[in-house]
DNA sequence: TGTCAAGTGACAGTAACTCTCAAAAGAGAG
DNA sequence: CTCTCTTTTGAGAGTTACTGTCACTTGACA
């Protein structure tokens, strides 16, 4: 049982402030972009949401938007807290149970994801629970997490690298994570979050005694 | 540990001898489409190979494809053993411990499989580890698998449909098999599968204790 | 202000699907 | 065996996500 209070960690590892105008036209056109797609698929859906009508709502040309995401699945995603969780993760005591230490950070993460996002990360879980095509997206999307934190933990624990029980312990953890979103997100996003994550990694911690 | 000896179930519960010409033309033209496919995807590599090659390779139209097969990775993908599956978990003594039962499950599941259809298991697992649409195909099948064990579970514990924790035995349990047959392909397809699928299972009874 | 690199838009092309409709072919009755 | 009914097939036209190329524009920096 973790979920200690902690600052609460930045969603993003910062930019130094001194950005350049061209950084900065970027980012808002990435923005641009993915608020123009949030908002024409909360009217029409996302099948029937073209990239070349969210081009012309974000005023770009359909070029510029498959520059910015290589998928249209990608516009309504993130891979943002991959680093924040690696770097959370390496910060815990080496000697704390490896899986204790992943009830923390993604306790931590989606403490910040909810509380600075909010309303992004329920209509992204119902397109998770409603749309296959993003489903899959978000799915692959996890493997590379998985990848990230596997690093960490090999690194962590002195283990071979593509050591088969870390892989599978990672696989085990982001599979229930999974698991955990689709159910919040079936059950209208409604219950705790965090809670239910935490019951989810107690079975697993209980080794699936059902 | 399982892995207990029993009559080698059959890959697919048989329809009855009796079936109409109508029929058998339907489960040749399918696995025309089949090989045609493994077959040109053997020689040029998956993307490569178009719809439009493998309809001509098996003797179809195009549109006869798609008939078949709702998307280019279902070809090269199986759910035929679901159902037997779902059927030897119903078969287990109720008082088995849920993990151990599905441990029998995978292991007369993998063994059968690479009996009956051994090459066509490890093409398939390269596939799965080399195209990332394949695998988040078999990934999204896997979704139904679990829908399924689930179901059956829920029935043998007694517990509510769509129980969280029954859930979150099953995506882990899948999630893990899933991890364990791309580290089986990524090492060359030659470890003993069912040997680390046990592997796997004994990290999960152990509460991920890393 | 002028030069260079980076970002953008227009355009042409590919391939996976979807839909519709008419022709072909098996099933079953007489 | 043949006529009818139903299922399956092929042909064709259309949509859309995505790729690659090239000329143009627009920040960066001296």
């Amino acid at each position: 049982m973790a979920a200690t209070s902690h600052p609460p960690l930045a969603p993003l590892p910062e930019h130094q402030p001194p950005m350049g105008l061209r950084e900065r036209k970027k980012l808002k056109t990435r923005s641009a972009i993915r608020r123009a797609t949030y908002g024409l698929i909360a009217e029409q859906g996302y099948e029937a949401t073209t990239i070349e009508q969210i081009a012309e709502a974000a005023e770009v040309s359909p070029s510029t938007v498959f520059r910015y995401f290589p998928t249209k699945e990608d516009i309504v995603l993130t891979d943002d807290y991959d680093p924040v969780m690696a770097a959370v993760l390496r910060s815990r005591p080496v000697d704390e149970p490896p899986l204790e230490s992943l009830r923390f950070v993604l306790d931590q993460a989606t403490r910040s994801m909810m509380t600075t996002d909010h309303d992004e990360v329920i209509q992204r879980t119902r397109l998770m629970v409603d749309v296959p095509a993003v489903r899959a997206r978000m799915t692959e999307s996890m493997s590379s997490t998985a990848t990230l934190l596997t690093d960490v933990l090999v690194e962590r624990t002195g283990r071979d690298a593509d050591d088969f029980e870390v892989r599978i312990f990672v696989a085990a953890v982001l599979g229930v994570l999974r698991e955990t979103s689709l159910y919040w997100g079936e059950h209208g996003s409604q219950d705790d979050l965090p809670a239910l994550i935490h019951r989810a990694l107690d079975s697993l911690a209980a080794g699936l005694r059902l």
